[in-house]
DNA sequence: CGCATATACGACTAAAAGAAACGTATTTAC
DNA sequence: GTAAATACGTTTCTTTTAGTCGTATATGCG
C-alpha cells in the first residue's frame, strides 16, 4: 500500500537531475529519458503539470526544455504529491470525489475519526519533508544501521547506498 | 498512492469493536459483518492472520470467535502493516520479494538514496503511531481548522466527525 | 519557407494490484 | 450428529496505475 506512484518518481528523477545544472540550463525531457530509463510519455506529462503549477518552467520550440522554476526547499513533498495525485486520502470517504464517497461500510463505521486522524497525521509529515532535504541525500557508502523492534526482533536496514 | 488496504481497515474495525468489550468476552466475524458491514471472508481472513501473530486470540468451535491478545499500546501501526501487507516500500527496487525487483530503471536510476530515505521515515513515521492511540481517536462534535498552506492557499479541514 | 526538434494534451489500451467470493475442511458446544 | 464457528487454498472480479498512440502547437535555423 505504500508504494510512491511512478509520477513522483519522474517528478524527482527530473528535479534531482535538473537541479544539478547550471541556472537558465534546460533539460529535455528526451534527456531524462534516455538518462534514466523512463518512459518518454508518462515522463513528458509530469513534467508538463509541473510546469503548469510553476514548479518547473518550460521552454517551447526547438531548444527546449525545463528548468526548475521554484526553490526545491520551500516545497514539501505533501505539495508535490498533490500537484501530481490530488489531495492525499487514506480512505474513500475522505476523498473530495464526489464519485469516490461511495464507501459500503459509511455511517456504520466505527474508524472514521482513526482515519481522519491518521490522514491528518500523514499530511503533517509529508508537509515536514521538503523536496530539496529529500533529493540531496546522498551517501557515498553503503550504512547499517541495527534496528531494534518492539517484539525482540533484530533487522539490519540499509539506509544508504548510492552509486 | 496513499489509500490505506482494506485489511488494514478491518483489521482496526475488529480491535476497536473488541477493545469495548469486557476481558475475555470474544467476538466473532459475523458480529463485525454485521456491525460494520464489511466482508465475512475478507475480514475473517485478516483476523485469522492477526491471530497467528498473537495479536487476536481466537477460539475455535460453536461459541468460538476472537479477543485482543496483546496491549495495543505497544503495537504500532508499522508493525500492523507489516503483519498484515509486509514489509513497507515505497518502490518496488526496496522490497524483500525478488520478483518485485524487476525496475526498468535499475542501474541508471539516480534517485535510490532519495527513495531509501523516504522509506525509513515513513518507517519511523509509523513505528511511532500506536493502535491503541489511533483507536481511541475520537471527538465528540465536529472540529474544523484552517491551514494556511505554503502556496498560500487556505483551505479548511475536518479533524474529528464521529457518529 | 520548410524541416527538425521540442512541448502540449486528449483519448485509448495494457498491466498490475486490490478486493471479494467460492469451496471445503476442521473444531467444538450442546 | 448437527449447528455454528474458525481455517485456508484457489479463483474471479474490479479498480487503479502505468504506458502508448495520435495529433496539435511552438520555435530555431538553414
Amino acid at each position: 500500500m505504500n508504494k510512491i506512484n511512478r509520477k513522483l518518481e519522474y517528478a524527482l528523477i527530473g528535479l534531482k537531475h535538473m537541479r544539478a545544472k547550471a541556472p537558465g540550463e534546460l533539460t529535455s525531457v528526451k534527456e531524462l529519458a534516455q538518462n534514466y530509463g523512463c518512459p518518454f510519455d508518462a515522463t513528458s506529462r509530469v513534467m508538463q503539470v509541473l510546469a503548469q503549477k510553476g514548479v518547473l518552467i518550460s521552454e517551447q520550440g526547438a531548444h527546449g526544455g525545463y528548468m526548475i522554476g521554484r526553490d526545491l526547499a520551500k516545497l514539501s513533498f505533501q505539495e508535490l504529491s498533490e500537484i501530481l495525485l490530488g489531495k492525499i486520502a487514506v480512505a474513500r470517504c475522505l476523498s473530495d470525489d464526489v464519485e469516490d464517497s461511495g464507501c459500503e461500510m459509511r455511517g456504520s463505521c466505527n474508524i472514521i475519526s482513526p482515519v481522519q486522524a491518521l490522514n491528518r497525521k500523514l499530511n503533517e509529515f509529508y508537509k515536514g519533508l521538503s523536496i530539496a532535504e529529500l533529493i540531496e541525500t546522498t551517501r557515498s557508502k553503503s550504512q547499517t544501521k541495527v534496528v531494534q523492534t518492539e517484539n525482540s526482533q533484530t533487522q539490519s536496514v540499509v539506509i544508504g547506498v548510492e552509486a
